[in-house]
RNA sequence: GGGCGAUUAGCUCAGCGGUAGAGCGCCUGCCUUACAAGCAGGAUGUCCCUGGUUCGAACCCUGGAUCGCCCA
């Protein structure tokens, strides 16, 4: 012990114990206390193994749900393992800006206010987002605490802050100057809705249903040889026909091959487009016509490049068609649809109308259909970036759990497309590109050139040296995707893009990233590639992937539907450990989602009440250890157990102590952690609670006079017992921290500075390990168990003390229940208990007992006034019948000669023996039976 | 269209080659000197279907059904 306990007895320690635990007071308690000390501060200085890890950062004016509180659970008790383990660990919080969030809620206020961004301008409406941000950002942080997450706050990061903001314009300069990064006009995904391009992934395919319109294209120079005068197309998009520059059919397809070559005049615009062949139209689909649309399909598009046709975009950026429309510009694009069809069929054009069932896409975010748009954006690059990173998975790096997950990273980066990396919007990281409008009349073109830089400054001295010292700039008004500052996150927040920063040649690259299989693409994999662009290495060893958490009718928690489970509440009611142990002991296949069942009338929820009272029951284990403290001192606690004057039940409870130590470990190493919180439940409750404390009650209590054999056996137990505590605490504290705290000090006395959250994982014992011993003790309790149940089958009160009789020919059996004939006594309420072999007391009738057969041993109660004939005739008959099936079963299994042939010597001897048993039961139950006649 | 996952007790889920398990709920009895948020005892299953491999299949393989997710 480096520092020694505060109090020397514990005797008084029990008065602050009532019978029940409120851990609201005590988790707020510790939070404080660890926040006031810096406990989780720690020093690059510090001696230990490196170990680190980064949350996923929330956005910062949202607030806190259940995906964090279980992205944290996990995370948490990870972290805490390792510290236990003595490594030095960094577990750094922080928030991103979320561009698109915020600017919606801002654009929300401002609509309210009947204003519009525009009208305030750039630097206001920036001012206005810093305020909200300040106003909001620290109501997440302030959820976060309540967790008892064991992050260090001093090193809390935000995506815009200025450190990181020049980790961004640095990535950006640098991928830019490799040739990654470049600007060119392409049909990008653009959501009418927050006015901006959106990337790839923030676009969702959804099942509508549409409409397929049929209408005709007459051909320019009147009917053709065989008399057709119209091309029939098929379109789910009437609205974009002004856009159309061919129509295209499949060059194998006999009814249109005459007419490839020809044109059609469109209808409205007077526009003669050609019929051209391309193989990719699909015959049997619709007419097997296709109105080809470059600047409004991405299909449609690729026709376009391989024909060198041109693009014509008819809509505006907001949605509303624009003058190539002719006579339906201004129309919003659904009311031009139906204009559009309108008017084809006022001039005879319409065919006919399908119901059809298609993909639309939608923006993530703004929950509108796409409108694939060409517009000018700056892009990334992916391919050898994707292709870098694919080199490292090869090498183990990283290493996903559950390794399935691999896979699925693999696929997308092995099909990778490149990133839209521009949005237009103004809440984020500026894109560091200046254009010199000086060269192409103070206006920006597609051919202005630019210059990118880290600052306005350091663009003007270029662009002079480049184009004189005149030149006008114009900084590029957009900024970038937030997933692009949150991909630097592993290596930003710690000091890149100097590599020199002690935090970052001390925990860079990170340990462990644990986050949900739903930001692989996103973010995960965005991680990888500019690490591997930037620090050429992963940015993490291991990536844990959990699922999501679900709702009592499993479904996925979202805002719109308005089904989240407030983790608040259920901290209010229940205490965050237990909300913190229930989420961690669900998840057991790791990467599956989780179901939370929940009462919606009453905020309840049955899961994590049953991880309350499990805390209850820790809290009174503890209450009980330190009622039965005696005159043992909080020195001799911590002394050396001598385990050669130990009974079995302490050397059996050491016994497991130190497998399930070596488990645990394990386990949490490998993030099995819903097995480390059901195997520490398993032990504590059933183990410790229910064998161990209630077997050394009688040790417990010596009574007035005691011997001096009693007081050392007395002293023995207590050790024992605060040693099992002591260790059990130690090991749950990842998963419930600040119970396991509190009970901590309680039982150690400390004082309030030495925290059990900085203390060590405790050595396990291997040679405490014993399984014979822990065979024997499950066999005792298999007893017990007999005798519990016949005397309830008797109606016997608990209070009602009767004798007990154990007839066994096997003699470990008997030596082993001899040994426990005092426990045995006490855990099953006997006044007087016997353990015989039959010949001792041949001859002898039992007939008025009540009687149990296991195997070889026969439990006699020998209570006559209390014995009913009938009811002990009918469970012997049920004994027997059971017996013999199983000498059924088993016997002709034996009697095969392909299993005594094939199957293994152990299995056989198995076999063997279980048939024994069956046998000698049956024996004895039909002794019982005739015995009754 | 391609891929992944799930299907076991009333509910939520473990088990993944040797005669089916836990928690919750349910039934019975208990305020037994830590805990009624507790203690003791009890009931409950064509392990989705179908073939096959095997001495032996809930578990491995074939085919299929249903539900869910991801990608095009």
């Amino acid at each position: 012990m480096e520092e020694s306990p505060a109090r020397k007895n514990l005797g008084n320690a029990v008065d602050g114990f009532p019978k029940i635990y409120d851990p609201i007071g005590t988790e707020s308690c510790w939070q404080l206390r660890w926040d006031v000390s810096k406990a989780f501060h720690p020093d690059p200085n510090d001696k230990g193994e490196s170990f680190s890890i980064v949350i996923p950062p929330p956005n910062v004016t949202g607030s806190l749900h259940m995906g964090h509180a279980f992205n944290a659970a996990l995370i948490d008790a990870i972290v805490r393992f390792q510290r236990l383990k003595g490594k030095n660990v960094l577990c750094l919080p922080g928030t991103d800006h979320a561009s698109i969030a915020v600017q919606t809620i801002l654009e929300k206020q401002f609509k309210e206010e009947g204003i519009t961004r525009e009208q305030l301008g750039r630097e206001k409406f920036l001012e206005r987002a810093w305020a909200w941000k300040s106003e909001s950002g620290g109501r997440i942080v302030q959820q976060l605490r309540r967790l008892g997450y064991s992050v260090d706050w001093e090193r809390e990061r935000f995506t815009m802050d200025e450190r990181l903001s020049r980790a961004v314009s640095e990535a950006f300069l640098r991928l830019h100057e490799t040739g990654l990064i470049y600007r060119g006009e392409y049909l990008v995904n653009w959501c009418p809705a927050s006015g901006s391009a959106v990337s790839d992934l923030e676009v969702e395919m959804k099942e509508v249903d549409g409409n397929l319109w049929y209408f005709k294209y007459p051909l320019t120079h009147g009917p053709s040889k065989t008399g057709i005068a119209y091309l029939e197309v098929a379109t789910t998009r009437p609205e974009t026909m002004m856009g159309d520059v061919a129509v295209a059919v499949n060059p194998l397809d006999a009814r249109y091959k005459e007419l490839i070559g020809q044109t059609l005049t469109l209808p409205f615009i007077g526009r003669q487009i050609p019929v051209i062949a391309d193989e990719h139209v699909d015959k049997e689909f619709g007419t097997g016509c296709v109105k080809v649309t470059p600047a409004h399909d991405p299909n449609d598009f690729a026709i376009g490049q391989r024909h060198n046709l041109p693009q014509i975009t008819v809509m505006n950026k907001d949605g509303s068609m624009n003058s190539e429309a002719g006579q339906f510009q201004g129309l919003d694009r659904f009311d031009a649809r139906k204009a559009v069809v309108a008017a084809l069929d006022e001039e005879g054009l319409l065919v006919k109308v399908e119901p059809y069932r298609h993909s639309v896409p939608f923006s993530d975010r703004g929950k509108v259909p796409v409108e694939p748009l060409l517009s000018t954006q700056w892009f990334v690059r992916m391919e050898s970036m994707a292709e870098h990173c694919k080199f490292h998975l090869t090498q183990g790096k990283p290493r996903f759990y559950p390794d399935r997950w691999e896979k699925v990273y693999k696929d997308w980066l092995t099909g990778i497309r490149d990133w839209c990396i521009s949005r237009q919007l103004w809440w984020g990281h500026r894109i560091p590109a200046w254009f010199v409008v000086s060269e192409t009349d103070n206006l920006v073109t597609k051919e202005t050139p630019y210059i990118v830089a880290h600052s306005e400054k350091e663009a003007l001295l270029e662009a002079q040296q480049k184009y004189g010292s005149h030149v006008e700039l114009q900084q590029d008004e957009d900024v970038l995707d937030t997933w692009f500052s949150s991909g630097l996150w592993p290596f930003s927040t710690l000091g890149w893009p100097n590599e020199q920063e002690n935090d970052f040649s001390r925990w860079y690259p990170t340990s462990t990233l644990v986050t949900g299989f739903d930001i692989i693409f996103f973010w995960v994999a965005r991680m990888t590639m500019m690490a591997g662009a930037f620090t050429k290495r992963m940015p993490f060893a291991d990536v844990y992937i959990h699922g999501l958490v679900r709702d009592e009718q499993n479904r996925k928690m979202s805002k719109s539907l308005g089904n989240g489970i407030d983790p608040l509440l259920l901290i209010d009611r229940y205490g965050t450990d237990a909300l913190r142990f229930a989420l961690v002991k669900e998840v057991v296949g790791a990467g599956q989602d989780i179901r939370l069942d929940y009462d919606r009338s009453t905020d309840t929820s049955l899961t994590v009440e049953a991880a309350r009272n499990f805390a209850n029951k820790l809290w009174n284990a503890t209450r009980f250890a330190l009622l039965n403290l005696g005159t043992t001192t909080v020195e001799e606690m911590f002394d050396e157990i001598d385990y050669s004057t130990l009974e079995l039940a302490d050397q059996w409870i050491l016994s497991r102590l130190s497998k399930v130590n070596l488990e645990t470990s394990k386990r949490y190493q490998n993030y099995a952690l819903g097995e480390a919180a059901k195997g520490l439940y398993e032990f504590a409750w059933n183990d410790f609670c229910d064998w161990y404390v209630e077997l050394i009650k009688r040790r417990l209590n010596v009574g007035d006079c005691p011997s001096e054999e009693a007081l050392l056996d007395r002293k023995n137990s207590q050790l024992v017992m605060f040693k099992v505590l002591r260790d059990l605490l130690v090991m749950l504290h990842p998963l419930m921290p600040h119970l396991t705290e509190e009970l901590w000090h309680a039982i150690t006395g400390f004082h309030e500075t030495k925290f059990l959250a900085l203390d060590s994982w405790p050595k396990p014992n291997k040679e405490w390990c014993n399984q014979a011993l822990e065979l024997s003790f499950s066999e005792l309790f298999d007893s017990i168990r007999l005798v519990r149940n016949l005397r309830a089958e008797a109606g016997l009160k608990p209070s009602q003390k009767a004798p007990v009789r154990f007839i066994t020919k096997n003699t470990n059996l008997l030596e082993l229940l001899n040994k426990a004939i005092p426990d045995i006594q006490s855990l099953t309420r006997s006044n007087a208990v016997e353990v015989v072999h039959p010949r001792e007391i041949l001859g002898q009738s039992n007939s008025k007992s009540l009687a149990g057969v296991s195997g070889q041993l026969e439990v006699l109660l020998p209570i006559e006034d209390l014995v009913d004939l009938h009811a002990l005739r009918s469970r012997l008959q049920k004994d027997l019948s059971k017996a013999e099936k199983e000498i059924a079963i088993l016997s002709s299994r034996l009697s095969k000669s392909s299993f005594i042939q094939k199957a293994p010597e152990r299995v056989i001897a198995e076999c063997r023996q279980k048939l024994a048993d069956a046998e000698a039961q049956v024996d004895l139950v039909q002794q019982r039976l005739l015995g009754l006649e």
